[in-house]
DNA sequence: TATTGTTATACTCTATAACTATA
DNA sequence: TATAGTTATAGAGTATAACAATA
């Protein structure tokens, strides 16, 4: 059994009810990716000068070397197609990705990484790599695994 | 020992490298904290025609009837002084809460929900309720427990 | 007709910094 | 000098809807 604090001081001090215990959970659960989203994004823009957002996106790229169409980006980044657009026309001016042709369709792009890209994702990767480890630098690894599998459930019950 | 899965639909679709374990914990972290978020986030637009900072806002001041300063409203929202001012501004143009003096300094106000704003907000309140309550629905109470314990783990070592 | 992607628009939220009034 | 709060500004992020080109 989990006791509630009596107060904090943060948005944690929002519970009440007698659905305290998943109200608990939310508030919590938002506070720490809220922080943990803070950090990344102070370092994003400090030491990259770019946005959480552009980031995800070089992300989804590097996973896709051969690129995504601009729909299959707006499922992924769960944002709206006009968006996407938005933040690729920014990336395409700094060379970091490139619209290339896809054949047999040609309404659609697949946007992929340049080279450059690919070089000035793996320098912040490695870099966001490092905050996110020292965020969970108080759990050992069963309590990361633990906790990952919990989270499965939840993200399984909002599909 | 969690197994990676090879590929995904959204953000997961990122970790990679040797600490992908600490990634892929964050990447869903963000995941199912994004999507709860945009449950609540539509709710309170399109049923009550509001915000979730709005909500906040009201949620801290339902907790603290006597009213909160600015300050302390800035700091436990973990937002900027200015922003405060401006939502704060919004609501009491509602009639939602109010500024009213702190004696012993002129330069301080301290904000409070009015009779207005605590029928509103529970209203607000019962229906958040039900979304959370629903995001959480694949667990069990043990597991909602548990998983409130880890999280505190994770923020305790954020602070 | 439906789909892909773009454009245009408007709004919310945010941080920053300069500012006023008071302590 | 320091603090509480406001104002002004600029930018990021978002959703929506109308649009063009293609399927």
């Amino acid at each position: 059994m989990t006791t509630a604090p009596l107060d904090t001081l943060d948005l944690e001090a929002r519970a009440h009810s007698e659905h305290a215990h998943e109200l608990r959970l939310w508030l919590r659960l938002l506070t720490c990716s809220q922080l943990i989203e803070k950090r990344v994004r102070t370092g994003l823009r400090e030491q990259f000068d770019t946005t959480l957002p552009r980031f995800d996106l070089m992300a989804q790229l590097e996973r896709h070397p051969a690129g995504l169409k601009m729909k299959e980006l707006s499922h992924r980044l769960m944002v709206t197609g006009g968006n996407v657009t938005g933040i690729t026309d920014q990336l395409v001016t700094e060379g970091l990705v490139e619209r290339t042709e896809v054949e047999g369709d040609r309404r659609a792009f697949r946007v992929r990484l340049t080279e450059r890209g690919r070089v000035s994702f793996a320098d912040m990767a490695q870099h966001h790599e490092q905050w996110i480890v020292e965020a969970f630098d108080g759990l050992g690894s069963r309590e990361i695994d633990h906790l990952y599998k919990l989270l499965g459930k939840v993200k399984g019950g909002l599909k």
